[in-house]
DNA sequence: GTCTATATGAAGATAGAC
DNA sequence: GTCTATCTTCATATAGAC
């Protein structure tokens, strides 16, 4: 029906579509090939099987993950404000609907497929995390970070600043994160990093 | 082949482990009743179907969850030894092998079964938050914190925590969590949640 | 390269004997 | 209550025509 380098395009979309709503054991070949306005042979032809369709898919999201994050003049600025503008465009990006969903996904089948699940790690969460405790190192060998080992202190930022909202699109608690509850946590997750909530300081 | 109260048991037993294995798709009844030591007719006069089975073994799961674990006699205490202790326990809880892998399987499943997957947060994550937050709110009165949104800040501390361990486990980066490594996260998730990162304080 | 049609196997579910 | 045997459906995968 389709031709041309299309079709190649069209099962790749209609697949990342189906295996993202109903995991890879709910996904069938048919409806992929429905979806796509293509047969069923035709994705054998061009893809293998479902499996390599799968880790196709998954790998090329992968590949597209490595996109910095941190502004890279952010030296010249205040770590507050480095940190907010890290916060809203990280979330931005990470809770959006589609995002927790393909985080979902990955999740679902980091035992079946065990090395697409490190691949996603290392190219989402841990490229994040790198590039964030490499800002840390900056601004501890400036003196307005106290020596904390940095990759630990960008893991738990990040824990802090996601997990509450990711946790609860996750669960399907809340069906997506509207911009001020997300702008709420991020400014408590700032402040809590910064200085903590402890009203008795213990450190000078 | 087997006989009894003993049969609904073992199924219950052999439908975890599997669904847990697999997930809900990906387990068939066949492997439960082999695994089981019965015959697939048993199952199905037992528990319905499939999907009656896997609500049935989550939802007692579920049941189970909800056991406090802040000690009740945490007042005459301080707010740090009270959070180690939390720290300690929660971890030890929720990092466990098998927890995580029934936490993988509510995440992967909670679109199929939405109502499973809110009543998974509302027993697990929402239930613990709830009895932070609830000690937290004390200690805002006694002025040993800052007044924060409690549930918020029980949220938070609660990624802080678990999501950089918990992260790497869902994603089969690491096999399970040595407590070694999972005492280091927690003193300096209390460590940051008490007094912050940064050298220049901003309050007084 | 892409289709129609089909082979082959496994899944969920049940009938009927004991 | 539990079994053996079977029904029905739907899955992955492929053969062969165009």
């Amino acid at each position: 029906m389709r031709r041309g380098g299309f079709v190649r395009q069209a099962v790749e979309d209609a697949a990342r579509a189906t295996f993202v709503e109903r995991g890879f054991e709910g996904t069938s070949v048919d409806e992929i090939a429905r979806r796509a306005g293509v047969s069923k042979p035709t994705i054998y032809a061009h893809f293998g099987g479902k499996s390599e369709l799968f880790v196709h898919i998954l790998e090329s999201y992968c590949a597209r993950l490595l996109t910095p994050i941190l502004d890279s003049a952010a030296d010249d600025r205040t770590l507050e404000e480095v940190l907010r503008d890290f916060a809203r465009g990280y979330t931005r990006i990470v809770l959006d609907r589609e995002v927790v969903a393909l985080h979902r996904l990955f999740v679902s089948e980091a035992q079946r497929f065990p090395e697409l699940g490190r691949r996603y790690y290392d190219a989402g969460p841990q490229s994040v995390h790198d590039e964030l405790a490499r800002f840390f190192n900056r601004r501890i060998a400036l003196g307005e970070l106290r020596e904390v080992d940095p990759q630990r202190l960008a893991e738990q930022f990040s824990g802090l600043l996601l997990t509450p909202i990711r946790l609860k699109m996750l669960f399907a608690v809340i069906d997506e994160s509207d911009s001020e509850t997300v702008g709420l946590y991020c400014e408590t997750a700032i402040d809590l990093f910064l200085s903590g909530v402890s009203r008795s300081r213990r450190r000078g």
